[in-house]
DNA sequence: AATTAGCACTTAACTAAAGAGATTGCTAAA
DNA sequence: TTTAGCAATCTCTTTAGTTAAGTGCTAATT
């Protein structure tokens, strides 16, 4: 349990340490705190906070710094967001001001806004499509032997893509197995797709096409693409500027992480509360160690709810940070029923 | 002029520093040259190229590394690229070897292989496709308002892009739009296609759409991103290996420079000969001071030139670099005129 | 005329020592 | 409980000295 002098001094700490990254000392603390004590009497608590193991040591006479335990005490129970400056008000709202004619962009456009305002790096995800159905599926041809495969979710999610066939394959046997497609499988949701492309479809369909494991394959790929979580990803480059020591293995293991769309799902999660932080080591995987990733989500009503991300140094700013991703996230939610709003009715 | 003693001792510092990154000195020359001669004698000839600018000191009783201008002499009248180690040959042929369905896979394919055997970064491009002609236009419904308006060219590219209507469009409207687009531009170059859709199109297309702006916004939007050759990247992290003194900043330019489509295709250039290399300030972008990059070319007939090319650092071995880009550039031709093969005839 | 041995000189890289500055924990007094 | 005072600890910077590698030049040698 802290007293409110300890907790005024934890406080301090972090802020002190977060702004400067330098070990915070008992005198400085002193001349700073609003209370009037003597150096010692700090000495004393922090001390005692070290004791707790909220703070510590960089070696045997140095200031201190937060311990992870110290940043989660923080965040739990001593930050309060930064409110919003306007500057950063207007450059969400012009950012987000333009028009958009895919969901997709204004998602991806999120990315690079919220990576810009923080200068860390910073992921969304679009409101969930997790348990969408399929609702649709062409094979447009193009011809020259090419034919588009398009694959249309319930959530209005759209994959495709293009291959060749080797045979001159008819336009009365593409039709017929989009025909089959859609009769077999519209309304099942993706995993149950793949399923039944791998049991049934597979005997039904030689009856249109001799060689059918061309196309069971793009189908596949672009069915799994679909189920798969997209995430954008803006201010790559950032974490760049926190590599210390040039420490280049670190670095790749981090940026393989981010660039794995599986990987980088594990790591954000499954969407917990409305914003949530998690420090350094909290996290299992290890080329996070230094890392600290604030997520939120954002709400959309009817239309699911999203998630954004940003992840940067354990030690980051998180007042600021705090104050905004939370703007971030009702800026974006209001845009995106905008959309909606515009499209839907 | 070079005397035959000073090439050799010009290869041979070219071939040490490269190896090993360090200065080379007179007397590990002297001892490891085929000729029998003093330490004082190398240094002699040494003192000599240093006149004519081919190597310099890195201080002022340091060995010699190659200046720009060694390594440019080295390339164009002393190099002989390296044989292809087995292992080389295996690790091409056996990536190359899968079975692809689009000419894409295998371009973007290659610049992973060339990036691993090389550990720099590769950049690949498919055969060309500038001039390429508007071969046909699609507007695919695909429900729930949203279009699909996919474009294939005459070298069978394919670009598309879903976007959402506001109004909605009737099937007809959207075929009477194709319809118009296919009889006015199809056969015409993407610049020329370009052109019209500025100037003749919109009066026209008021017949059938009340508000075109986003449709035509859309239509150039594709447009604009078919006609631009599209380069494949492998092996971007393979640049923090040689950030030299951590230096975040020109690392972000480059990475910023690599990612930039337009940016990438100023550097590389046209195609020149076969294989051409460009060393440190050669290339007019500051941010490749210290990078050397390698081209090539490859042909596959009348399917046109496609072109490869490796970014590494100045300091590369370039005897075993040309003979990865050389080889490569004939494992690729030949994949392709495969590839070209089956899906032509 | 070319080559070489020899040597003074330069520089980077490493090590050691010394001092400055910041901060702690502890003791004893207030 | 708080505080003043102080020795102890540790980092960081500066200075100095040493070593090893390498150069350029001169004078002797081939």
């Amino acid at each position: 349990m802290l007293s409110e002098r300890q907790m005024m001094i934890l406080r301090a700490v972090v802020r002190d340490f977060t702004n400067s990254g330098v070990p915070v000392g008992s005198k400085a603390l002193a001349k700073q705190l609003p209370i009037h004590v003597s150096s010692a009497t700090i000495r004393n608590e922090m001390a005692a906070l070290e004791d707790q193991g909220l703070i510590r040591k960089t070696h045997s006479s140095s200031g201190r710094i937060p311990s992870v335990e110290g940043y989660r005490y923080y965040v739990d129970h001593l930050v309060k967001p930064d409110p919003l400056r306007p500057n950063d008000l207007n450059m969400i709202q012009s950012s987000l001001g333009g028009d958009f004619h895919k969901i997709d962009e204004i998602i991806s456009q999120s990315a690079t806004i919220l990576s810009n305002l923080t200068s860390y790096t910073a992921f969304t995800l679009k409101p969930e499509l997790k348990d969408s159905r399929l609702s649709g599926f062409r094979l447009v041809p193009l011809g020259h032997r090419q034919v588009m495969a398009i694959l249309v979710t319930d959530s209005g999610d759209v994959e495709n893509q293009t291959f060749d066939v080797t045979e001159a394959v008819t336009g009365e046997q593409l039709e017929a197995v989009v025909r089959l497609i859609n009769d077999q499988l519209v309304g099942l949701t993706l995993p149950e797709v793949l399923q039944k492309l791998r049991t049934d479809i597979p005997a039904k369909i030689t009856h249109y096409l001799q060689s059918p494991q061309g196309f069971l394959d793009i189908f596949g790929d672009v069915l799994t693409r679909a189920a798969q979580e997209r995430f954008y990803v803006g201010g790559r480059l950032n974490l760049l500027n926190f590599s210390q020591d040039s420490d280049v293995d670190s670095l790749k293991a981090l940026y393989s992480l981010i660039d794995k769309t599986d990987d980088i799902a594990n790591v954000l999660g499954q969407p917990r509360d409305n914003i949530s932080v998690q420090i350094g080591n909290e996290m299992t995987n290890d080329a996070l160690r230094n890392y600290s990733l604030i997520t939120a989500t954002y709400d959309v009503n009817q239309h699911g709810r999203g998630m954004i991300a940003i992840l940067g140094p354990t030690r980051m700013p998180y007042s600021r940070m705090l104050g905004l991703v939370g703007a971030f996230r009702e800026e974006l939610a209001k845009k995106l029923l905008d959309y909606y709003r515009y499209y839907d009715e």
